[in-house]
DNA sequence: GCCGTTTTCGGCCCGACTGTTTTCAGTCG
């Protein structure tokens, strides 16, 4: 088992213990527990099994976690789990994502009305027999009833990039409000997640009312599901939400602060303030004793109040950003215009829409000096995968319109070569010899064992031709998990044969994602950040790979592709 | 359940909003 499925374990027991009625310590314990296993950057099973090792020497993890971890591994399930799956009802968990009802109040529920499904729930909703339980009333009935497509749509986070479009038509929106006078997106989406699951907008503005008035009125079918004096929470759309907390000017960076996070990023800050004789909330930092305030107007302040340099959002996961920001160690995270190749991309050759000039000359407008053409292998049938024969007529053809672009763009005769399913390279090793850059990638049995796909990525890289593993674990994020593959083999091999790894920017891919990358930048391995663009639109993706490689705390040093393609050793 | 330059026990981030509460629990950010 390695170490996401334990922490996948963790995670469940947390949300089962929780309808239990436990300890909230003893449950954020085993939400502690999972977010350690899941973001170490070994395997767990390694730590088991080496004597001189001990897994509850890592934070967060003590006596029997580690010990539930070892059963895990040894036997790939736990009886606890198991347990609890059979004590707490389905239902009730789905009874929890109707906005407002937690695990005490779905219990309860599904206890006095012996509830099975939504439906049933509905059905008691309709038939009136809620709002006469002792703790519910006429309010809470009509809140369920108006919650419940909630919980039966279960809705997926969205895409970094979805909710960017979201985030500006809400933006434009709110920008004809006369009376705000600053507004930030904070939340996930600041922090660049490659999913988000709700938006958060900060607002500064002396009329509440107003401010919240006019996101209410953003959409026509927008429903309003709390609403304070600081705070609103809406819905869009069938169920997506968007909090607003207004506040005051010289409060700006405190609020900016905690409603950026992460939840556990504000913890251990607020954490380090207490230590110090500090509190910090969304208003501001103050004495414990007196309750003076010493900081809050802007988010540097908050941060220089407990002796920390600013820390980039994309980093405030509670990962390692406490070690380096006390240690003066924080990186300076790349930026978009650091890119200056990219080394992914089709044409119309295989699946692509664009020729090579036409995806030259987008390439040049982006700003880019050199780029590789890799379009697919003949593998790669559905989109007509290029044979040796008919590669090395592509390459002809670069070899013809070189000249054109001297001096404004270097185009590199490159192929994304299938790693076949028994192994081996789906070209000859002769052929990908005389390519500039060979991307290899695998496309056919995902669903191979972790022995055997590891094994075909382990020869790629082994190969000497190849220059890049491309999408190495090759998740669709919300549609295909990644292959069953042992990072760790795969990084170490990396690291040993000079072979590049892709940060492939699609955003549904993101792939290295960022604990991989951060895991690599730690290794030394060299990053690349391709757009795997099959169009010239498609180049547009670069900026959802750059948000991935900050949050992997990469510098431009970091990645390969900003640097002249001249000066690249391989 | 985890943790420890004051602690092996007793804390564990801090606050807003709602409903049915007569003083606060539950839920959420
Ligand atoms: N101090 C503190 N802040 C919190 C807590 N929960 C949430 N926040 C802050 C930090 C979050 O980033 C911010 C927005 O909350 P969200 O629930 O929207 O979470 P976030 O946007 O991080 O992730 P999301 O993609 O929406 O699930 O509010 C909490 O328990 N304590
Ligand atoms: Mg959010
Ligand atoms: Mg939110
Ligand atoms: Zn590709």
């Amino acid at each position: 088992m390695d170490n996401a499925a334990i922490a996948d374990v963790f995670d469940e027991m947390a949300q089962l213990l929780e309808f239990r009625g436990e300890n909230p310590f003893r449950i954020r314990a085993y939400t502690n527990g999972s977010k350690a296993i899941r973001e170490l950057d070994e395997s767990v099973a390694a730590i088991l099994a080496d004597p001189e090792r001990d897994l509850s020497k890592v934070p967060g993890i003590g006596k029997t976690l580690a010990e539930k971890s070892k059963v895990l591994v040894e036997t790939g399930s736990l009886p606890q789990l198991e347990t609890l799956r059979k004590e707490i009802p389905e239902v009730v968990i789905q009874m929890a994502r109707i906005p407002g009802l937690g695990a005490k109040k779905a219990v309860k529920l599904q206890q006095e009305l012996a509830l099975e499904s939504l439906g049933d729930l509905r059905k008691a909703c309709h038939e009136d027999k809620i709002s006469s339980l002792k703790g519910f009333g006429a309010k809470t009935q009509a809140a369920i009833l108006d919650g419940l497509s909630i919980a039966e749509a279960a809705a997926a986070r969205i895409y970094w990039c979805d909710a960017d479009e979201l985030a500006a038509s809400i933006g434009r929106h709110m920008e004809s409000c006369k009376v705000i006078s600053k507004m930030q997106w904070a939340g996930s989406y600041r922090r660049g997640r490659e999913t988000v699951g709700d938006l958060d907008l900060l607002v500064v503005a002396d009329d509440h009312a107003a401010v919240m008035d006019h996101l209410e009125a953003y959409h026509s079918h927008s429903q309003t599901i709390v609403r304070g004096d600081t705070k609103i929470s809406i819905r869009v759309g069938k169920s997506f939400q968007v909090d607003m907390r207004v506040v005051e000017a010289d409060q700006f960076g405190a609020a900016l602060q905690y409603f950026t996070g992460s939840q556990a990023h504000n913890i251990h800050t607020r954490r380090l303030a207490k230590e110090q004789g500090l509190k910090i909330n969304e208003y501001g930092v103050f004495q414990l004793d007196d309750e003076s305030r010493v900081a809050g107007s802007t988010e540097q302040d908050v941060y220089a109040a407990i002796g920390l340099p600013w820390i980039a959002p994309e980093l405030r996961e509670d990962r390692r950003e406490f070690e380096a920001a006390a240690s003066g160690t924080l990186p300076e995270l790349i930026e978009t215009e650091d890119v200056i190749g990219d080394l992914h991309m089709h044409t119309n050759a295989t699946d692509g829409t664009a020729t090579i000039r036409e995806m030259a000359d987008a390439a040049i407008a982006r700003g880019l000096q050199y780029i590789a053409i890799t379009d697919h292998s003949k593998r790669v049938s559905m989109a007509m995968g290029l044979d040796e024969k008919r590669l090395r007529e592509q390459w002809k053809a670069i070899d013809e319109i070189r000249s054109e672009y001297d001096g404004r763009l270097t185009i590199l005769k490159g192929i994304e070569c299938d790693i076949l399913e028994r192994g081996g390279m789906d070209l000859a090793d002769d052929c990908l010899a005389e390519a500039d850059w060979v991307l290899a990638s695998i496309h056919y049995g995902q669903k191979q064992p972790r022995d055997q796909i590891t094994e075909r990525i382990l020869g790629a890289i082994e190969n000497p031709h190849v220059s890049c593993i491309a999408h190495p674990t090759g998740r669709l994020i919300n549609r295909r998990p990644p292959y069953d593959v042992d990072m760790d083999a795969v990084m170490t091999a990396a690291k040993k044969h000079g072979t590049f790894m892709e940060l492939n920017a699609n955003p549904a891919r993101l792939d290295l994602n960022d604990l991989h990358l951060a895991a690599a930048k730690r290794m030394g391995i060299p990053i690349v950040i391709s757009t795997d663009a099959h169009s010239i639109d498609g180049l547009g993706v670069m900026q959802y790979g750059i948000k991935q490689a900050r949050r992997g705390g990469l510098t431009k040093a970091d990645v390969a592709n900003t640097r002249p393609w001249s000066e690249w050793t391989k």
